[in-house]
RNA sequence: GCCCGGAUGGCGGAAUCGGUAGACGCGCCAGACUCAAAAUCUGGUAUUCGCAAGGAUGUGCAGGUUCGAUUCCUGUUCCGGGCACCA
């Protein structure tokens, strides 16, 4: 009887389907208490290129450990969703003209009907979609109650805004300092006299979800923003129109408010060191001092304030004060303007312009070319008085710290680069350690030239120093975070809308007065189903087009909507209880699931998503709506799955320039014309000449590459990488190129000189390993796979191709391996007749085969290392096949321990072991000690540490016996050469040592 | 540029706590079965010297610690991910 995989996998899944095996139940109080065990994947954002091989890699270690955990005897909840809001979508409507609520539905039919081929046991009836208005009312609910809140900074804590504007009506903001501007200081009085506006814009700044201003890619010529994404090489990637930086208003999750308690509780978490880390470095808490340097513009002292103006730096080195030889302002700075010099006025607007057309990334990343300008304007040194000149520069960035600081170039490699660019004079501080040639930015040794901390240590000289400063005023110990504020508007259609209304132009929640009696307060707050989705007037997104949504008779509706991780940022909680419509998820849901017990996804997320998912838990936490405040107690990141792609050399195109030009006769551009093909958008290949990229059709000058792309090339190269002149005829056919003088004209100098052992003309094509992605023409569609091997040979391959951690290579020739390996199994149990397994007693080697392979598989499921379970999985089915094993009391545990990996043989053998149940309900079964423990050992002997024999001793022998026993033999003395016995090595179970 | 990873045969990888480097699979080579092919099965397969026994070398590169290093430390090269509006 053959394994046939397609009718198996079709049975066990009919099976499941009827009788819903992998609905997940929230207790009702009266079951038997089962430990929970809530395991998630990282929902996918359904693009319209379906899923490829490597998207469901984690899915499958997830499903894994699900199956794992439930045959151990839990509760377990495993669902799936999907993260359907998103730029892409939108992208793709302006392209197309279908509506994204259209291509967003095709494109989750799709997802879902591959994901059901790979057979997961996710819980669907508890399936989410970020789109769904259902969903995101809780979304805008969410956002309403950060709306709603501020962080008391002496509890530590987010609390009801309600509060706060009692404490303002009692004492003013005396005891709770402004997070959004320090400069704002009131008391009760003050407070009770201000107008609505005033209290509005004052509360503003307090809020968790507040409005301020940002700077985002502004396309004059698409009348949009732009995301990052959208922006190459410093023009639109739609039409390469120029691009520049604009200050827009716009709305923002204070998460720096909860820098340190993100930062402090990532210790708790059970994640990679790696990622723990980034978070870490993004949060990027430093501990330094903020000082005042007073200005000395004349323009300035004379201003109509009539209070000294100062320029405040943020520095985490405040012992090189004396080392001060120029400051930076970051071209953005407020005091910019103020403080420049008529002289200098031209020369800053032009810098200002330029920075304008530059990326923080690119501001970052600068090193060889050093820019700046300087302002003309000093500022005064705090301890010296001495004039400092003021200088602005691109590598200064307005978001971090004050936008500010002083440089110190003896003492730091950029303020040196910049300072020896310039010209400035460079202030020694570090003695000897100074040598004129590089900064000298060790921290170690004393610090010198420098009046009262001269010969003190760097935190001596530190403390000294912020002492001296605080004492007046002119600075103090300050801790500053890189975390910056989240935006959260974007200015686009396929989002979720704000629960915003302005009235008089103030920001109301429609939960609020004035609109709270209106009819439009309730959530959610829907999307309006429009047929365009061009950009509103003055960059306003697409909603600002839609009059009768936006304008109600209380006022206007904010047309931002949210940006794609609102929605990913609590799904996680839904889960729980999905369909719940008076709440985001009933309390007793959120109670008994609690935490996320695994998570996992791509490490691409480390700082975005999961920052902020931990956020909107703290959050959520603090408001006492659930009774945890992070989501994810253990994190697996799975590495990629990378596509290869393969390449055909060719010189004879190498530099060669082509116009593009789809109606050229035909005769004289057949070369272009199968290049164009091959290369079509592939910057390896086709330099793009000033930044350009081209599209089919368009004109333009190419100059190409030696290599040309395979397209999907792993369809027809074989297991040399060769091509063969009749796959090669079949690919071009497959491109459209049925001609053969093409390839004839191709032929002079792509065939190899000598024929394949076959006799055959080939090209030996270049195995490359990239991307897997649409754009590089080496997708693999887990369909295809799984309607050759099956879904069991699928998932067992996807994990026994390397570590789920790392990134590795697609190649579909491995698979065979594994497929064969389920044929083996499979013969275990059948025969050519039928099923053969007996009611024989096992043999004590076959127990020692399965036992081993339970606890190994155990093992390595719990420390998530499926690649080598699978090999374990390997060396049994071998064994028991060598041993000719058809024993039931092997073969039924073992058909149970593999259901994990392969869980639709398993259903099937389950059924023909005559039961009536789901194998998934099964239990995972036990090893016995007896069973895995051996009694001897065979010992490698190492004289000097290189191997020379190996010995068999027993594991409890005495060490003293087998020092004689090793010391006696032959070998060991020949590899002594008559040295006398210096040391002799012996670790238990290891390995033996003999050093002379 | 900054932050975080990774590098082991022709290929994917194994070696779980510093203790036999190359498990398992692919590919390749040889053989069995077959009219033939497929499927299946058996044996071999890091490099190198040697008929063999056996030896030497070998985990990106250069050092270090150790009786012993793929594993720990320092430096370095290359590759991948992220860098705040892709998700």
């Amino acid at each position: 009887m053959e394994y046939n995989f397609a009718d198996i996998e079709q049975r066990a899944k009919d099976k499941w389907t009827a009788e819903q095996v992998y609905k997940a139940h929230n207790p009702t109080g009266n079951e038997p208490a089962k430990p929970k065990c809530y395991i998630l994947d990282m929902f996918p954002y359904p693009s319209g290129a379906g899923l490829h091989v490597g998207h469901p890699l984690g899915y499958i270690a997830s499903d894994i450990y699900a199956r794992y955990k439930r045959l151990n005897g839990y509760n377990v909840l495993h669902p799936m969703g999907f993260d359907a809001f998103g730029l892409p979508a939108e992208q793709y409507a302006l392209e197309t003209g279908q509506h994204p609520v259209e291509t967003t539905r095709k494109n989750t039919a799709r997802y879902r009907e591959q994901l059901d081929n790979i057979g997961f046991c996710f819980d669907w009836s508890r399936e989410v979609r970020t789109s769904d208005p259902k969903y995101y009312k809780w979304t805008q609910w969410i956002f309403l109650q950060l709306f709603h809140s501020w962080f008391d900074r002496s509890r530590n804590k987010v609390r009801p805004i309600a509060e706060l504007i009692s404490i303002f009506e009692q004492e003013g903001n005396i005891k709770n300092a402004c997070p959004g501007d320090e400069n704002i200081v009131f008391d009760a009085a003050a407070w009770n006299n201000y107008t609505e506006q005033q209290k509005r814009d004052c509360l503003m700044q307090y809020r968790m979800a507040y409005q301020g201003y940002a700077q985002v890619w502004w396309c004059e010529a698409l009348g949009t923003v732009l995301a990052n994404d959208e922006v190459v090489n410093g023009v639109s990637e739609r039409g390469n129109h120029p691009v520049e930086r604009k200050n827009m208003r716009q709305w923002f999750l204070r998460i720096t408010e909860y820098a340190e308690r993100l930062l402090s509780s990532l210790d708790n978490l059970e994640w990679s060191e790696a990622m723990k880390e980034m978070q870490r470095n993004w949060i990027g808490k430093s501990i330094g001092a903020e000082v005042k340097f007073k200005c000395l513009t004349p323009a300035l002292s004379k201003g109509e304030g009539g209070g000294e103006s100062s320029i405040t730096v943020f520095t985490t080195r405040p012992d090189t004060i004396f080392g001060v030889d120029f400051m930076v302002l970051a071209p953005e700075h407020e005091l910019v303007d103020a403080i420049t010099t008529a002289e200098q006025k031209t020369a800053i607007e032009e810098y200002k312009t330029y920075v304008k057309s530059r990326s923080e990334r690119e501001r970052m990343s600068e090193v060889k070319q050093i820019t700046g300008c300087f302002t003309g304007a000093y500022a005064a040194h705090p301890f010296t008085g001495q004039p400092i000149p003021v200088w602005i520069a691109e590598y200064v960035l307005a978001g971090y710290g004050t936008g500010a600081i002083m440089a110190v170039p003896s003492g730091d490699d950029r303020d040196f680069a910049f300072a020896k660019h310039f010209g400035i004079p460079i202030t020694n501080i570090f003695g000897d350690k100074y040598t004129g040639d590089k900064a000298y930015s060790d921290k170690a040794g004393t610090i010198e030239n420098s009046d009262f901390v001269s010969g003190k240590s760097i935190a001596e000289a530190a403390a000294l120093v912020i002492e001296a400063l605080a004492a007046d005023g002119r600075g103090k110990k300050k801790v500053n975070y890189k975390l910056r504020d989240a935006g959260f508007s974007r200015q686009r259609y396929w989002g979720e809308p704000f629960p915003i209304v302005y009235v008089n132009d103030i920001p109301y929640g429609i939960d609020e007065e004035p609109v709270k009696d209106t009819n439009l307060n309730s959530l959610p707050v829907e999307l309006p189903y429009v047929e365009g989705y061009k950009p509103g007037p003055e960059g306003q997104g697409p909603l600002a087009n839609v009059n009768e949504w936006m304008n109600t008779p209380v006022g206007q509706r904010e047309t931002n909507t949210m940006p794609g991780y609102a929605g990913s940022s609590w799904y996680f909680l839904r889960y729980m209880d999905p369909n719940n419509d008076t709440a985001f998820a009933d309390r007793k849901a959120t109670d008994y699931w609690n935490q996320v017990d695994l998570y996992i996804g791509g490490t691409e997320h480390a700082v975005g998503h999961l920052l902020y998912s931990r956020m909107w838990t703290k959050a959520l936490y603090d408001l006492n709506h659930i009774s945890f405040d992070e989501p994810f107690k253990r994190l697996l990141n799975q590495g990629m799955i990378q596509g290869v792609s393969y390449y055909i050399g060719s010189g004879e195109w190498d530099n060669e320039i082509a116009i593009i030009n789809e109606n050229r006769p035909p005769s004289e551009l057949v070369k272009f014309d199968v290049v164009c093909s091959f290369y079509h958008r592939n910057e390896r290949t086709a330099a793009k000449p000033q930044g350009k990229l081209f599209h089919a059709g368009e004109t333009g000058l190419v100059s190409y590459g030696p290599n040309i792309r395979l397209k999907y090339g792993h369809n027809f190269v074989d297991t040399k990488d060769r091509l063969t002149k009749e796959k090669y005829r079949q690919y071009l056919t497959s491109q459209g190129y049925a001609d053969d003088s093409i390839i004839d004209k191709l032929t002079k100098v792509l065939w190899e000189n000598q024929l394949s052992e076959n006799g055959e003309q080939y090209i030996q094509c270049k195995m490359e390993v990239e991307k897997m992605s649409k754009s590089k023409y080496n997708v693999v569609n887990p369909d295809d796979i799984v309607a050759q091997y099956g879904a069991d040979t699928f998932r067992m391959y996807e994990m026994f191709l390397g570590p789920i951690d790392v990134s590795k290579p697609w190649d579909t020739k491995g698979i065979e391996g594994v497929h064969r390996f389920l044929k083996k199994m499979w013969r275990l149990y059948f025969g050519d007749g039928g099923w053969i397994v007996t009611d024989d007693a096992p043999t004590d080697e076959e127990y020692r085969s399965l036992h081993k392979t339970i606890k190994k598989i155990g093992d390595d499921i719990e420390r998530f290392s499926f690649n080598t379970s699978v090999s374990q999985f390997m060396i049994c089915v071998n064994e028991l096949s060598a041993l000719g094993c058809h024993k039931r009391a092997i073969l039924e545990p073992l058909a149970v321990v593999i259901c994990p990996f392969a869980p639709h043989i398993a259903e099937e053998l389950w059924r023909h072991f005559g039961h009536n149940g789901s194998v998934v309900d099964a239990s995972f079964p036990k090893y016995e000690d007896r069973y895995v423990t051996d009694n001897t050992k065979k010992y490698p002997v190492a004289v000097n540490g290189k191997t020379r024999i190996e010995l068999e001793f027993a594991l409890d022998a005495d060490a003293a016996d087998i020092e004689k026993a090793v010391l006696a033999e032959e070998v060991v003395q020949k590899w002594m050469e008559g040295r006398p016995l210096k040391k002799f090595i012996y670790v238990r179970g290891k390995m033996i040592n003999v050093v002379a």
